[in-house]
DNA sequence: ATAATTCCTACCATTCCGATAGGGATTATA
DNA sequence: TATAATCCCTATCGGAATGGTAGGAATTAT
């Protein structure tokens, strides 16, 4: 029941392009300087999160990623979506539903993981980058001089 | 963001036990055959949910496991608390928290992590075996000969 | 005595995760 | 046009976790 490494230093990278919305696209070795986040595992993570539709990358010197919708359009839901795959917490309440459970149709617990799927589900879609941008940013006017992530 | 296998056969075992609530024992190898679940695995599994107080054992012939509580004493939280260890989707909001994030101070995601924390928390905290007996219950009334999980 | 059970410990195979690595393609700019 | 800075594609790898197996000891009813 944990979110990967890889779901935590998306969501980091995709806030702090978030923080550059409007202006130069912002480079994948930058972000993991800045974060402490391993630099070629990043890029993958970036091109998984480009895959997804959520970045759009500018190749060659002077490139980068850039945001490919508003902040206010992308929810964290869509990128634990994008990074991990699913938010599901069982394989027969995913939403691409492959692999079913055996005995499915007399399983009274499925419902116990539909509502859990459900409420994640609701937080997380309710929450986009740029509440997580504004929070960062209120922090720091209280905090002078600390960067918040 | 999966429940292990190890938390799901441990919940199927603890509702079959929780049927059973005030009669005889039941025997690991009984539900293990019922629910098509490897018997040495669930042996495993029961050991954990009687370490976590919510199954007693007796041992030796006739012997098998009965509920430590009621049924309406024991929820779903309990039961995946003991199973997967924690339902927190990160370390740094586990209930025994002994991982820190490196800039846990500085960071505005914990707060997100938190929310889902609560929010599953409180649902499967809301869910208690009796629950699960109930809803298992009913539908068998409503079918006949087909026996539920 | 025997059979049925739980209990304890170790082990094993596979998969997943986090990360590293090499090298190609693209682009600004000097 | 050369160079440096990027993103991009693919392969690989070590370690940890997961799911399961195994042997045999301890306990108990019959
Ligand atoms: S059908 Fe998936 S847990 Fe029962
Ligand atoms: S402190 Fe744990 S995710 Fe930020």
């Amino acid at each position: 029941m944990k979110i990967s490494a890889k779901g935590e230093y998306g969501i980091i990278a995709l806030i702090d392009v978030a923080n550059y919305y409007g202006g130069e696209p912002i480079q994948a070795k930058s972000i993991a300087n800045r974060y402490n986040i391993p630099e070629r595992f990043l890029e993958q993570i970036m091109t998984t999160l480009k895959k997804a539709g959520l970045v759009k990358s500018i190749r060659g010197s002077h490139g980068g990623y850039q945001l490919a919708k508003t902040p206010w359009e992308i929810t964290l839901g869509d990128a634990l979506k994008a990074l991990d795959g699913d938010i599901s917490p069982m394989y027969c309440v995913s939403e691409n539903n492959k692999e079913q459970c055996s005995k499915e149709r007399l399983c009274t617990i499925k419902d116990v993981w539909e509502e859990i799927r459900g409420c994640i589900q609701k937080t997380l879609s309710s929450i986009t980058l740029k509440d997580m941008c504004n929070k960062k940013m209120e922090r720091e006017m209280k905090a002078a001089h600390m960067y918040f992530i």
